[in-house]
Order: C-alpha cells, then sequence, then structure tokens
DNA sequence: GCAAATATAGAATACAATTCTAGAACATAA
DNA sequence: TTATGTTCTAGAATTGTATTCTATATTTGC
C-alpha cells in the first residue's frame, strides 16, 4: 500500500474517532492529511471506501493475531482459551481500532462493499474449523451446531468489551481476562 | 406521543431498514409519509432525532417486557432463563426493530441524545440488580462483579443473535432459545 | 371569541459528497 | 531518448441533502 494511502488511512481514523464518520468531512480529511479531495476519492471512490478499508485492515491485524496464536495450542482447553485472551489482549492493545471495528461493523456490513469483509471472514471461519474438529471428534469438546460456538466463545467477553471501550464499567477488562477465558470452556468442555 | 409523531417514525423506520439511515433522505421520510419536512423538523428537531426516538421505543418495549416476565420469576434458575428466553423472543417478534437496535446502537450512545438512552439504561440496570442480589446472597449464584453478569448471560445470544439478523446462519434463532438459557444458567450458577 | 402556543407547509439556504477537467509524475517500449 | 499510455494529484464546479426560515393553519386555555 502507498504511503499516500496509508497517511490517508491514519489521519481519516483519527478523524473518524474524534468526531464520528458522519461528522467528519473529505475536507477535514484533506485538511488533516494535506492531500488533496481528487486524490483521496481517487485511491478510495467515496467516503465508505475509507471507512471499509480501516475496518479491513483492523479485522485482518486480529484475524492474524488470533490465528498464530492458536496454532501454538496444543489441547482444547488452551486453544479455546486463547482465542479469548487473544481477543481481550487485541482490544486492550488497541482500544481505538476496537472502537472502530464495533461501531462501524454493521455498517460495513451493510454496505456494498462489505462482500470483501465476508470473504476474509469464512476463509477465518474456516481455518478456526479445522482446528476445533478434531476436538470436538475426540470428545474434548461438546458436540454443537458450528455456529453457535463463536458465540459461546466470545459472546460474554465481546459485551463486556463494549461497554470498557465506552468508559462504562468500572472494572478493567483485562482484570476479566481469566474470568472470561474460564467461562468460555466451561460454556463448551464436555 | 401524537398521531404524526408516530406515523413519521413507522414510515422512518422502513426507510431506514431499506436503505439504512445514511441514504435515506428526509424527502424519502416526506413522501413516504406524506408529512412535510417542516413538520418533521418541528417533532423531532433533525435526522439523529427521529433515530434515537426509535432506538428509545425499541429499547423500552424489551425493557418492559423483561422486567414484567422477571417479576413472574421465584428462582434464580428461572429468573436466569428467563431473561434470556425474553430476550431470543423479542427479537425472533420484531426482527426490524432489532436489526435497527443492534445497528444503530452505537450511533445512538455516541450522539448527544444518547443521555435519555443512559437514563432508562441505568434504571432498568438498578431493577434487575434488585432483583438479582437476594439469589446472590442465598449462594444460588456465584458472586462476581455486578457488571460482568450482563455479559454472561446474553453475551452468547446477542453474538448469535446479530448473524441469524443478518441472515448468516443456518439454524433459527429461536431453535437455539434453550440452549442459550442453560448456557447462562451454567454461566453464572454456583 | 381571542390570544398564545403548537403544528404544518414548502421555499430558501448552507454545507458537504462527489464529479469533472486539466495537468504532473511515472512507467514502458520503440 | 522520446513517444505514449497509465496512474496520480489538484482544486474548481456540480449536485444532492440537511437544516433553517417565513408564512399560514390549527388547537388550547381563558
Amino acid at each position: 500500500m502507498s504511503q499516500t494511502k496509508r497517511e490517508i488511512l491514519n489521519k481519516a481514523l483519527a478523524c473518524f474517532m474524534s468526531k464520528g464518520v458522519e461528522h467528519t468531512t473529505i475536507a477535514d480529511i484533506r485538511k488533516a492529511s494535506g492531500i488533496s479531495v481528487g486524490s483521496i476519492y481517487h485511491h478510495f471512490g467515496n467516503k465508505d471506501g475509507i471507512v471499509v478499508a480501516l475496518f479491513l485492515t483492523g479485522m485482518q491485524d486480529h484475524a492474524m493475531q488470533q490465528e498464530n496464536a492458536l496454532a501454538q495450542c496444543g489441547s482444547a482447553e488452551e486453544g479455546v482459551k486463547t482465542i479469548v485472551r487473544c481477543y481481550i489482549d487485541w482490544i486492550c492493545e488497541h482500544p481505538d481500532w476496537a472502537r472502530f471495528v464495533f461501531r462501524y461493523r454493521s455498517f460495513v456490513e451493510n454496505s456494498s462493499l462489505g462482500e470483501q469483509n465476508d470473504t476474509h471472514k469464512r476463509a477465518h471461519f474456516k481455518r478456526l474449523k479445522s482446528w476445533f474438529t478434531p476436538h470436538i471428534d475426540s470428545g474434548a469438546i461438546q458436540r454443537l451446531p458450528f455456529e453457535v460456538y463463536h458465540s459461546l466463545i466470545i459472546g460474554p467477553a465481546q459485551d463486556f468489551a463494549l461497554r470498557w471501550l465506552a468508559g462504562k464499567t468500572r472494572g478493567e477488562l483485562g482484570d476479566y481476562r481469566e474470568l472470561y477465558a474460564e467461562a468460555a470452556w466451561l460454556a463448551i468442555k464436555t
């Protein structure tokens, strides 16, 4: 990716996080980045294009970290707990990205550019599935419809994270890392 | 609430759900409802005002159903499971409202009109807390930081519901009603 | 029946996304 | 090296849409 594109994305993220997507204008991004309106449109097509590009960057970064961590895990228990820990760690380390991703997820999913996201997501899920299958077959994990595992493992941490990112919790997300890791394992172990 | 306001909200919801908030214009709502631009602004101040009003209507409807159902429950187990069932039932019965609420939650929370929502939410949580406290004191439910209960109880169902509403699941949300009710109880019982 | 407040209407305004036109930088091949 | 096409940058012009404004109607309280 070119230097220019990166610069646009960086400054756009800063604008989006401080004023919200709907209240930042292309002129704001032009001012912040010093890059002309024409150039911005050349690279991203329209404002939604910038949002989607930022979203995909964030999601892919997290997916990669998660898959790398999972590859190190031998047991089902370690794997499941690792997914939760990795999720929480990513949010704690990149709170701005996380806020962005949560806030504009449905925007991206409902946008015409959202198919790219679907494609990546499906590929990611497929890889997760192939990690899980042996542990289900071995009896370490309950056999459930595949589509519910994600919700049982990530759901609780995700709900709390959303409130934590909004500054609406007393405790720190990081302090509940093990609580949510344990809860995930309890929910799906046999 | 006046007939006019209701009519605006109804037609606005239809527009928002079919084109998304960002792509429906005030002119669209005027055409759909037959009510003039001036009148729309008189009642809601601006476009965000319509979004927030719709959001609050949806949330309050669900909160009320939940509290009514909870009031009927004697045991901790029934109470916790009722919360989950009630949540899933509401989504299945009002999928459009649910889509709207999920999609624009962070929009409302980050808007200047979002304080109204906070106020209602706090009051609702307070009432939930007073229902729960005796069951924690009696030892039926694990003693945990209060702020994590919500995530453990609702988190999984919420995550799945979001995908179901987007048409991205094989199974029906309603078919997993008991699965998520059981999971919630398992997560917080002693 | 008369103010005052509230509600409706649609035209006028202002602001912001997007498109357009022109030219600069860059690559590639003769 | 020059010719030629492609990608990139620039900012002005256009277009679409939220919001405001002014005027008129309707309802409410006295």
